[in-house]
DNA sequence: TCGTTTATGTTATAAAACATAACATGAGCC
DNA sequence: GGCTCATGTTATGTTTTATAACATAAACGA
């Protein structure tokens, strides 16, 4: 799911086409950059160009708009969702380690008590021993 | 799966975008077009809007001129491919009907046969008798 | 209540991107 | 050599976008 991921990052959509995406004005969705709230990519001429991920955003913002957050408010919501999910990637690298600890010592258990088959696994590329 | 169709096909996309997903020109890209290959939309001020499945489309188009294909038969395929996917709805369209006539005699020889309850599915919104 | 701030509208001006059309051209073909 | 095909190049006009400045209604704070 990484190419998805790529997809919805690339920054190709001019002002144009994420107003009727958004039902923004140009006024607003500049307004929101300055507030930090988007930074959409620049074209060499100079244009800003969105992602999908930038047009989600721009919904969120809309949405906590209509729930009567301030600029303020909603910049705070997104830094709180970013620790979150650096949050989320630190875990998951950390449990994957786990993880891979876990192949190694059932590696060395195996060494050590001599191939008497406990397990029928293939070996895992991580084990190449020597 | 209906929502991510209906985003590749979403015309947002403006021509200096297209030309560096695809590395084609712009005179390349509007050939193509007077050649019928491909149909993008156009925004109220006239400028070509080019969906997701326009690129792959361009993208194909480019394989198939460095296959040596002329115009002509990049249109005869494209043209066959038309074809052979509505063959495929048309079977699926025919397929979910048999389906549902299946469900429906099943339907009708349970109650012929006075609730045996020979199967314990629910029934199906579609039986609704009278 | 008055002065501020906030979010957005409006207008002016310049530059970038794009559209169409016409002419140019090298490669392949008869 | 003349023709077609796919593309390059150039010219000209229109659309879109950028920035910046001024305007304003609503909310806010003193």
């Amino acid at each position: 799911m990484k190419e998805k991921e790529l997809r919805r990052s690339l920054a190709v959509l001019p002002m144009g086409t994420v107003m009727k995406l958004t039902s923004l004005t140009a006024r607003q969705i500049r307004y929101y950059e300055t507030q930090e709230l988007v930074k959409p990519q620049r074209s060499d001429g100079n244009r800003r160009l969105y992602s999908l991920n930038d047009v989600d955003r721009l919904l969120e913002i809309k949405d906590y708009l209509d729930e009567g957050l301030n600029m303020a408010g909603i910049r705070e919501i997104f830094s709180q969702k970013q620790v979150e999910s650096e949050k989320r990637k630190e875990e998951q690298r950390k449990s994957l380690t786990d993880d891979d600890v876990r192949k190694i010592l059932h590696d060395e258990i195996l060494r050590a008590g001599g191939l008497q088959g406990m397990s029928s696994q293939p070996t895992s590329p991580l084990q190449k021993p020597f």
